[in-house]
DNA sequence: GCCCTTAAACTAGCGGTGTAAGTTTTCCGG
DNA sequence: CCGGAAAACTTACACCGCTAGTTTAAGGGC
């Protein structure tokens, strides 16, 4: 097949096809030459429209990136902002785990990534934040998000019992898998509010008194 | 080479011999032919100590997860068990950076990960921790290590500042790549503590009445 | 209206991957 | 002492990401 009157392919819908993919059956799955197939085309014509397979992927972690809320960073105080984006974070995270540990490597050249960590990072600053501190906690919350995302922990666990003769404690560990999702949220609902709880003392023991001296 | 007088090989060897290549060049340089070669060997005679590609990952993983002290929810208090436990934790991935992508699956049927996860869960129902708190707050620390080690925070942002014009608050993170050992630590060190501070007040509130009660 | 560049599909093929199958020889237990 | 398991080998398969070169169509400049 010579070029064909209608383009067949375009970036927006390689890029929904292989987010598809990802989703129903991994990043393994996801080969150039399934991804074609999938779009009515042989494997090589994806060239035309990216450079390399790793293109893609940083197209697929971005437009993930890119359902994330950071608006509560302009209309709440920052913990109440912070706990909002995590939520959000780590709820576009789950809805697509896959692609996460492609994703978590950090934010590279992918504008809704940057725009994410340009958000937070500033608003924390507003917040009287000093800039390292700002940096700390953008940090300690992505690796608390990303690594609640990154695997189940729950699912980490098989549902073997013989598994865990050996394991005094772990006797009921094959029945974590079947409660999945109530153990993977209520670890990350207490984390997180442990986190903020823990940064509203720091924040009350170093930069409210600096806040009140300054205006006072 | 038909069957040799003595084996060239047995797990140990190649286990190591595979940690060596991942720390040095990485989890997509490790391939079967690759190894054997570092090994003396043709690639597929891997497979007579070896199922699969899969277990000498897992046993690489679990080597590492091996080196994690636990020791201290024998001999200190919850908190200051957790906080030794998750230093030396992030010490051991940190060590190995490479592998943490393949290991943060889960303990999956590893025994030195069983091993920890069955030592963390016990000390924590010792302190009196109601079991499903017990395995959340398991979760959270692991999800806050993991995602610590996963990839550093400060190398995921390029050394281009050029890429950051478009971000008001992200003129600085082009200087990020060379602070990285002190952002990184300075984010784990901040967030573990906040965790703690956060986990020791619910600990007061909902732990501590009630042994008191029993105990009264 | 032609012409030239660029675009977008194709086919063929390279070097690499994990691993299955079968061969050869050596070691060890009955 | 001899038969089977063990541990190396070679060969081969199907797949991988990607390059090169081909063909035809689209679109802008004269």
């Amino acid at each position: 097949m010579p070029r064909p009157r209608q383009p067949l392919l375009d970036r927006r819908r390689i890029v929904d096809a292989a987010r598809a993919v990802i989703d129903a059956e991994g990043l393994t799955a996801l080969s150039t030459r399934r991804l074609a197939a999938e779009l009515g085309v042989q494997g090589p014509s994806l060239y035309n429209h990216f450079a390399t397979k790793g293109e893609i992927l940083d197209a697929v972690a971005d437009s993930v990136t890119a359902t994330v809320d950071t608006s509560a960073f302009g209309t709440l105080d920052w913990p109440a902002a912070l706990r909002h984006w995590a939520h959000s974070y780590r709820r576009a995270l789950a809805a697509h785990p896959h692609i996460v540990p492609y994703l978590v490597q950090g934010p590279g050249r992918r504008p809704a990534a940057l725009a994410m960590a340009d958000a937070v990072y500033g608003g924390l600053i507003r917040a009287g934040w000093p800039p390292a501190r700002a940096t700390h906690i953008g940090a300690a919350l992505r690796y608390f998000v990303a690594g609640s995302a990154l695997g189940s922990f729950a699912r980490g666990f098989s549902d073997d019992p013989d598994l865990y003769v050996d394991h005094p404690h772990l006797h009921q560990a094959h029945r974590l898998a079947g409660h999945q999702r109530s153990v993977d949220e209520g670890a990350f609902v207490l984390g997180l509010d442990a986190l903020l709880h823990g940064l509203a003392a720091e924040y009350d023991r170093t930069v409210g008194p600096a806040r009140q001296a300054a205006e006072g």
